[in-house]
DNA sequence: CACGTCTTGAC
RNA sequence: UUUGUCAAGACGUG
């Protein structure tokens, strides 16, 4: 369904008279960069279409549908909610009650359980609130957003790029730094204050309202709505706020900031949404300040939701934060502070002395991440930074290396293996000043050199990094076929 | 081209 | 232990 064909929507072309179903290709050859036009301008058309009102709940109980969407539930190997169904037992569940079922979606007999509430640790520091629905509660919303997709995201802003079918971060980061280089160079960065807990449940009902005719798929959705928090045998129903952690929370997240995308896009302006996270670029100063203050009015007044004013700011490309990247003044991108620190933070936990672990196995469990995370950034430039973490990391290996040799002669006998001479190798392994002052001295650089970390087979990022440099800059194309 | 396994990143 | 959507990469089976 992800890859490749897939049709996204109708629309009738001009020349033809019937309605024609159209498949987005990607990989072809044409409308790369002039794609945009044509597409806004199907979605335009799209918006027409009130196909929303008929037959949305027979596609949503359609044995294809329920079977994707059980797929993508059991794939994703996440944990039971609160009735105790891991997602191995709901695929058995899935196959015995599949009738019962699909009856009780369409009649509006389903129930829906109230959310599991977990805490984890956000990457800043503070606690984030998940709830789990019940698998059964999950494949069923995965289903309705399948389906709810289709129709809503062909009609979403060309500048949204959170949670849609096709666009990423890479393309949000693109936009962005065309902006920028055609002279947008101060950034209004709008933080929408704990978005998911403040959504108004009456606001987002009237919304999907307008189009979502079915009056029982509604009373579905609003049922997810207002499923109760568990927390030690207590449940807490909130009137506003959805569950994060449910399949169908970022459509809807999606389907509300779109109000916003519209109003943006009648002012005429740049800007770039990834989720809750938007910014606006403009030419001059004085305009970021008016923008700010405009933007905050109508987002707390008309969307009833609120701005964190301490967070949002006007900035510049280079001190800025998207995505993980800063922007150049020229528009090209760059890797923001704290992006550098979460990469050294991960890796500084796994190179850590105490793993009993053998080199190979450490590489082994490095390279996938440095690939990784890599594959990600490497659109910013950073030639220089890479150099520093990769001295870094390997400074913290050559010492994980060393401090796996117990005695003085076992290091010794290392040393001499790797081509230091006997004296040398013995006169540092001799050296009880601990083992980071071992690991950088000459005798340790001469045996671990980049020939070893070569041999080693560790993934280099600079030397990957470069080599992605080299290659064309991988546009996208989109082909459409009638 | 289709289907899996794993990793990273954004929110 | 940790949910969700999306994107990208690597590998594998045909």
């Amino acid at each position: 369904m992800k890859a490749g064909k897939r049709i996204i929507g109708q629309m009738s072309l001009a020349g033809l008279d019937e309605w024609s179903s159209v498949r987005a290709v990607k990989g072809a050859d044409v409308f790369c960069n002039q794609g945009g036009k044509v597409r806004r301008e199907w979605l335009s058309r799209c918006t027409e279409e009130r196909a929303l009102t008929k037959e949305l709940m027979g596609k949503i109980v359609s044995p294809s549908n329920l079977v994707a969407a059980l797929r993508q539930v059991v794939s994703n190997k996440g944990s039971a909610g609160i009735d105790g169904m891991s997602v191995e037992e709901l695929r058995q569940w899935f196959s015995s009650h599949y009738h019962e079922f699909q009856s009780q979606i369409i009649t509006g007999k389903y129930r829906v359980e109230s959310v599991r509430e977990v805490q984890i640790p956000k990457p800043n520091g503070g606690v984030r609130i998940l709830g789990i629905p019940t698998a059964k509660d999950r494949l069923v919303q995965q289903a309705i957003s399948q389906v709810l997709s289709l129709h809503y995201d062909p009609t979403f802003s060309d500048r949204s790029y959170g949670f849609r079918p096709d666009r990423g971060a890479h393309d949000a980061l693109r936009q962005a730094g065309q902006e920028v280089s055609e002279g947008r160079d101060w950034i209004v960065d709008i933080d929408l204050e704990k978005f998911f807990d403040t959504v108004n449940h009456d606001r987002l009902m009237w919304l999907l309202g307008t189009r979502i005719g079915d009056k029982t798929l509604l009373k579905l959705i609003g049922k997810f709505l207002r499923a109760g928090m568990l927390k030690d045998g207590l449940v807490s129903q909130g009137v506003k706020g959805m569950p994060q952690g449910s399949p169908l929370s970022p459509l809807l997240s999606n389907i509300i900031l779109d109000e916003l995308d519209k109003e943006l896009e009648v002012r005429g302006h740049r800007f770039v949404r990834y989720a809750d996270d938007l910014i606006v670029m403009v030419k001059s100063e004085p305009s970021a300040k008016r923008v700010l203050s405009s933007l905050t009015a109508f987002i707390e007044q008309r969307m009833l939701l609120k701005v964190n004013k301490s967070k949002s700011k006007i900035s510049r490309p280079y001190e800025l934060n998207f995505l993980g990247h800063s922007i150049l003044i020229e528009g090209r991108l760059g890797l923001s502070k704290t992006s550098e620190q979460r990469l050294k933070a991960k890796l500084k936990q796994l190179t850590q002395r105490n793993r009993g672990i053998s080199l190979e196995q450490l590489v082994k469990e490095l390279n996938p991440i440095l690939r990784g995370w890599l594959n990600y950034f490497k659109n910013a430039q950073m030639i220089g930074r890479l150099k520093a973490i990769e001295g870094w990391l390997n400074r913290r290996i050559r010492c994980f290396r060393l401090k796996q040799c117990k005695r003085a002669f076992t290091m010794a006998k290392l040393l001499h293996r790797l081509g230091v001479p006997w004296n040398r190798s013995w006169a540092t392994a001799g050296i009880s000043k601990g083992w980071y002052r071992l690991s950088v001295t000459p005798a340790a650089h001469e045996a671990m050199n980049l020939k070893w970390f070569g041999t080693i087979g560790l993934y280099s990022l600079k030397e990957n990094y470069v080599k992605h440099l080299k290659k064309p800059p991988s546009t996208t194309h989109v082909r459409w076929v009638v």
